[in-house]
DNA sequence: TTGATGCGCTAAAACGTTTTAGGCTAACCA
DNA sequence: TGGTTAGCCTAAAACGTTTTAGCGCATCAA
């Protein structure tokens, strides 16, 4: 069954393709086209469900109405839970999304720009990757809107929504200073992406500030795709090492990692060691004791992507970029 | 700046857009394009950056390589694991996908459907609800390939992947007889899903096979809707006004807000208080003690689907509907 | 009476592909 | 010699829209 045309419902209507258009596109007014005519034209329409092809409209117009969204797991909840409150703004807007994981993978991340861009996406929300800087360059010389969200790529001028990476870490690290811990671990990975080394600065930057000196064993990388187990091997090495009575992890699943192997060396979180996780997790307020984290306001992240975006789609100039760095909640549990 | 055409590929290569055309789309043997032309266009095409635009593609062909992707919401564990291992998957075969949440909403699933209609995707896998039979059933009359996942819609004649999920109700009530318990809770939700009722079902018949009466005050049905503090609430007072020595939750999240529950009013899980949730959950394996779940397998739901897409994609004819019923695993922790 | 203006509508081009049908040349066969 | 075949390539239609340019008519001002 071939589904319905606009030259079908001229054709029912006795009207030209012409007019039927410009009924659906709400221009019939301003094209004095005759209220008998529109109303004829509308009842038709609606009697027969006809839907516009989107495809043949993108073609004619050059513009979709879908936004791509790139980031790097949909499985990871931030960015779920970010790309469930992107695709609801977006939604109320008129506008779809569409998104693909990049598994930080360079040429996965490339292909994805090139797959939205044979699409002919109004616009690009990314959580990007060093090695991508040329193809995002090419598609703001294109003139398209790209965002880039919770990292940032230094050597591209876009508009960027993140939050105080630097801050939220040196603020949790004052905090275990503040209750007189001295040996202070952080457990991070090898990702070389801006908002990473902003969390390892800030960590940095607070030690120092409290005159402790920086001591690189107390500093755990782990390999971004690594198997869990190997982590949790290393990170109890770690524990059962050094002498420490505080912990940073750097992102909520090193968290959980960091929980199983304390765990398995039956290590208790308390007084004289207490940890603290970047980005939370429903895990955590279960957890027993609780377990602090470090939350992002995604709400506000999600809102202020869409509305540079928005800002963007609606103006015919480039906008200057605009970064919006956003205060992070440090939420502390028992 | 334009984006390049075929037409400029043909003229710089001074052949027609036709020969450009057959050597895209790999039929320049089939066509009987000469080793030198071949050989001169891919160098152009190569050297120039050249991608086809997928929109006039698609207008053309009728087809999109895009698989619409519809399910309950992406924020959702389960489903943004399932999302993510569809998408690997089918981004191996060439496809992409594009996913939306229904939020259970009926009329948010059928503008889905109308979207994706309208954006002519080659094919639908859905998690279904309620509501929406007519719309599906559209589909199926236009030819579009339809698989559901998770959940069935028994009036709709299409394909269907999901868990066996009133074995594995079934199977965690007999284990719980088996330890001796004889008072067993059921929390679950009042969504109308086959999912849902067929856990449901499970549970009353183990409890009949084992000579005990169904006792509905054992029984908690929350609102799908409303907030989590409510659902708490209910629960605790689940707790605290029948005596039970055992619950099975049906969902993940409903599990979470029964621990959240216990944590309150300070029950404890343990010889005389067993629980088990459906789909596991990264919480679960770290609670104190750790809570038994039953895990989906979902890598295999994942494959199967997929394999029912291409299977379809591939076949000129409909396929006759078909029911992959996956065993689940239940998973005994402490 | 004429020229301008407004009203209600439409023909046709354009967007960038794929694909059908067929043109032209040279070689081959009888 | 004429007819067929094969090899290499192309013109043009079609997909379903949006939009520009403009047509024919009535009204109005001068």
């Amino acid at each position: 069954m071939k589904s319905l045309s606009i030259k079908d419902i001229a054709v029912k209507a006795n009207v030209s393709i012409t007019t039927v258009s410009f009924i659906i596109n709400g221009k019939a007014k301003e094209k004095s086209i005759s209220e008998a005519v529109i109303e004829k034209v509308k009842k038709i329409i609606e009697e027969s469900g006809y839907k516009p092809n989107q495809i043949a409209r993108s073609l004619r117009t050059g513009n979709s109405n879908i936004i791509g969204l790139i980031i790097e797991d949909i499985s990871n909840s931030f960015f779920s839970r970010i790309a469930r409150l992107i695709e609801d703004k977006a939604y109320k807007r008129g506008y779809k999304i569409i998104y693909s994981s990049t598994e930080n993978n360079i040429d996965k991340a490339k292909e994805l720009i090139n797959l939205f861009k044979s699409r002919k996406v109004d616009a690009y929300i990314i959580s990007p990757i060093k090695g991508i800087e040329e193809d995002v360059q090419m598609l703001l010389d294109d003139g398209n809107p790209v965002i880039f969200f919770d990292r940032n790529l230094p050597d591209v001028k876009t508009s960027y929504v993140g939050a105080d990476h630097f801050n939220a870490s040196y603020q949790s690290i004052q905090g275990f200073i503040d209750q007189g811990k001295k040996n202070i671990a952080l457990v991070t990975t090898d990702i070389n992406v801006a908002q990473i080394t902003e969390r390892h600065d800030g960590y940095k930057k607070a030690l120092e500030d409290n005159g402790i000196t920086y001591d690189d064993s107390l500093v755990l990388k782990i390999h971004f795709n690594q198997e869990e187990n190997e982590t949790i091997e290393q990170i109890k090495a770690l524990f059962e090492h050094r002498k420490i009575d505080a912990v940073l992890f750097v992102t909520n699943y090193l968290a959980i990692s960091g929980l199983k192997a304390l765990k398995q060396i039956d290590k208790k979180i308390g007084d004289d060691f207490a940890i603290i996780a970047y980005d939370d997790h429903e895990a955590f307020e279960l957890h027993t004791p609780r377990i602090s984290a470090i939350q992002q306001p995604l709400e506000e992240i999600a809102e202020a992507i869409i509305k540079l975006i928005l800002n963007q789609l609606s103006s015919k100039g480039k906008l200057p970029a605009e970064e919006l760095i956003i205060p992070t909640r440090l939420v502390l549990r028992d």
